[in-house]
DNA sequence: CGCTGTGAATGTATTCACAGCG
DNA sequence: CGCTGTGAATACATTCACAGCG
């Protein structure tokens, strides 16, 4: 089996997107140049990236969009649902929560942890905001196997650990900080600051190339 | 002037990070292995990263903590302040406003637009949040020149164009779509759906490797 | 004929390994 | 001697170009 690049999985987790916008639009059938102009790439990434899976594609024609778009859902692991556990219920897991997207997509977030008090015993949409402290509790019994970190920096990686030892198997990390995960654990990390920061300095340069 | 690879620039911006909280703690000092350790890559990769902008380090010893971190901020260009407009004020927009730790690190939120009637006319903590009907003379009267796109994907193309035409230079998208910009704006996509897939493929790999 | 699927070629990023300075 | 700075080597990702199937 040979290994497949993150790079390949993000551009999947694209073409699924897009093949799902197909599918609303009673699409039945799309080329590999069609789903690269759609998705911001070309059509050689597009057959090169499928064709680590199978061949999925009639030639002469292209791809039939539902089977496709199956197909993807199942190699992404995103048939099922996976559950979810929210750390940190401030403005952003507060977002999060309510950001419908990922949640119609396979992710059902089915706890939230916070430390503070006054949001505790709370319950959102059904879901019971449970303290930090409740953490292996609360995840032995939700079954949660993914965590989005929302908290501070500082607290990031005591809880993590805590969560890790309950059993979670993927982390999505929003804190500013590097998280230690054993290897068997998945982390992502999403940083606002360094994306801000490649912009600034990609806008700088075109005004020291503009000099 | 040879070209600067996006992944160099994004260690960049960690290696700042790390700097800032070294400063924080006193050291004065630091050497690439250091660095490496804190920031999750190798020695080599940090003397690389920063080989490209100049000669900052002493043999022998290291890094001047201090230095390093003015350098990098200078490199990035974050030593002033980017005037930065918020498009859209839902749950997100309302998130990455109050999230101070860009804030402080020279992105200053200066507008916000939005198309909801019941928050057009109100100001959060001074600063106005106006109809999108209005983009083009709030972009020109605030002077922004970075927009932080947190609009549904519906809508989120056509207030870019927009905001280009009145000037912005650089977007940070967080609408689940695509976006097209003219060649001199640069652009950088945010998608949480994304990196949840890319956990669950990674999970569900680890399944399969487990069998 | 039009498209896919893919080995080969190219381009790009990372890592090695060591010369050279403090 | 310990570290940086860097050309050379390696590893990896993308793109080309075409054989082959529907």
């Amino acid at each position: 089996m040979i290994k497949i690049s993150e790079y390949t999985v993000r551009r999947l987790s694209t073409y699924r997107r897009i093949l799902e916008e197909l599918l609303a639009d009673r699409i039945d059938v799309v080329s590999s140049a069609q789903l690269a102009e759609l998705s911001g790439t070309n059509p050689a990434q597009v057959r090169k990236d499928l064709s680590y899976f199978g061949n999925f594609g009639k030639r002469g024609s292209g791809y039939r969009v539902e089977v496709l778009c199956q197909r993807i859902r199942s190699i992404l692991g995103i048939e099922g649902t996976w559950r979810v556990v929210l750390v940190g219920a401030g403005n952003l897991g507060t977002a999060l929560f309510s950001y419908k997207d990922f949640s119609r997509h396979g992710f059902q977030i089915v706890a939230i942890l916070d430390s503070d008090p006054e949001k505790t015993g709370q319950t959102w949409d059904g879901v019971e905001v449970s303290p930090v402290k409740d953490a292996e509790r609360v995840v032995r019994k939700t079954k949660a196997e993914v965590a989005i970190v929302s908290t501070p920096a500082v607290s990031a990686q005591s809880v993590v650990d805590r969560l890790v030892a309950a059993g979670i198997r993927g982390v999505l990390n929003f804190a500013p900080c590097k998280l230690e995960v054993p290897a068997q654990v998945e982390l992502r990390n999403v940083n606002i600051t360094i994306e801000l920061e490649g912009l600034s300095f990609a806008m700088r340069s075109a005004d020291e190339a503009a000099k």
